[in-house]
Formats: C-alpha cells, structure tokens, sequence
DNA sequence: CTAATAATAGTAATCATTGCTGATTTGAAG
DNA sequence: CTTCAAATCAGCAATGATTACTATTATTAG
C-alpha cells in the first residue's frame, strides 16, 4: 500500500516532464528503453496509471484511440489535430466561467474539467499546399 | 461511394434520438436488436462510424473506455461521473469566448471543440452514505 | 426487371491496455 | 549492516472494445 521508489517510475516522470507532446505510453516505453533496456511496456502503463491515480500526471483521451500522457499539470486546455493527431497546448483557463456556467445548469458536483480543441495543426496547413 | 438507405441504419438513428444518456455502441446494440434479432454488433459499429463521420451524430471519447454517441448536434458540453461513467448533458454554449480565447495563443486552425466535466452525479452523491 | 454496388450477418483479427506470476528491489526495523 | 515483508518488476498471457473480412442480401438507378 506505501508507495516505494523506483528507478523505472523515476525515469518515466523525467522523461515526461521533458516533453511537451503529450507521448502515449508506447513512446514513452521507446525512450526510457534507452536508459532500461529491459524495462517493460507492462512496467510503463502500469505506473503511468498509478501516476495518473495519484494525480501527478494527467492522461489525456483524445478522439485517437491511444491515450497521452502529459506532466504539466498547470491548468491548460488541448488542441488536437484531425490529421496528424498531435496534440499540443492551448494556454488559456477558463475555469471560473466554465464551471459558473456549467454550476448554474446542472446539480452533479464537478471537480475538474477538459478542453479538447480540434482542427488542422499547423504543419499539416502547409502540407495541404 | 453513393450512401443507400438501410432498415437497420434508420433503426439506429431513430433509437439515438430517443435516448439523452449518450450510449455505448454496445448499448444501441442490445436496443435495435429488439426490432431486427440478428442485426450484427459489427453493423452498428460501422454504423456509428459512419454517422460519426457524416457529421450526423456526436462520438464521445471520455475517460470511460467505451465511446458513448450522441444524436444531438447542438452545442451543448457534457459532463461524466468518475463513479458510474453515466453522460449528460451540459447545456451551455461557450464557443464564441474559447475558440476567441484560443486563437489568441495558436496559430492552429480549429473547426470544432469539446467540454468534458467530470466530478460525481446526483445519484452516486446519494449513494455515498 | 436487372445489373451494379452498397450494406449486412457472422466471425476472425487487431491492438491498446490490463492481469498474472515468479523473481527482484526497496525501505523500515532491528 | 542484515532481515524481511511489501512493493515493484519483466515477461508474457488475457481482455475487451473496435475494426476487418467474406460470402450473402438489399437497394436503387436506368
């Protein structure tokens, strides 16, 4: 039940807190590899998830069918792309206004929310010629 | 490349629009089998997709593992209880301020955007002694 | 009515994620 | 520094939602 250290989940949080594309959990498994060859994909979901449990991390589920994983847990929405399906950050908190409004409208107890943008990403505008 | 009508298409269409609790595929499934006995899960399935796709109805990817579908197009945010996974509906409509708000920060092109509230439902409060 | 093709039922396959098991690591207490 | 129970791991099997495949049936334009 105490929650003891290690090296693998030590790595996982590093190498997330490096990123700020938000990897699914068979990157993340890619890249810390280099560091713990024999690391486990297991290993990698299994403390992505109980980081997320904890809060420490956020996961993120997109219209993509993989999930992913972000460690900036400052309030900030997503955008994704309907092409290429990356996901980047929306710097903006709209928190106050979202759950005034959404309070005025409901009698559920909400304790946290998402923003999930959706469109065409930059890279793939110019693609599209 | 031409879209034919399909008893079983229409029979999923009209039992969404019954319904307000966003279901699962597998949901609509257990429903329109009621009036077609061996319409396939796969139908459905490729059905929703289709609609989905169409712009028809709404596909919603929550922290649940299951997509719930929703045949009410018009903007509205939902919120999804961390205990029984249950959908509703949110009716509120903050497009102009967040895509604003967002395109003020990203040179991203975006076309649409999602709110998703979660915290716990009026029932599951009731529940919890 | 008929041919072309869209859609279906039934079932197999996919694939992200989770569960299991026996071995290894961690950390608190002596 | 040892000890030992509990936590974590690697490796791999299993799960479960969704998609793909195939032979058959339904739809619709002409």
């Amino acid at each position: 039940m105490t929650l003891n250290r290690s090296k693998q989940r030590d790595a996982i949080i590093a190498f997330l807190a490096t990123r700020k594309d938000h990897p699914t959990a068979e990157v993340v498994y890619d890249n810390v590899r280099e560091t713990f060859p024999n690391i486990s994909l297991g290993t990698v979901y299994r403390n992505l998830t109980l980081l997320a449990d904890l809060g420490e991390i956020r996961r993120l589920r997109t219209r993509d069918s993989k999930d992913h994983f972000d460690a900036d847990l400052s309030p900030h929405y997503h955008f994704i792309c309907n092409e290429c399906f990356s996901v980047s950050d929306i710097f903006i908190d709209k928190t106050t206004e979202l759950v005034k409004a959404a309070n005025e409208v409901t009698m559920n107890q909400i304790t946290d929310h998402e923003v999930f943008y959706y469109g065409i990403c930059k890279d793939c505008q110019k693609k599209e010629h």
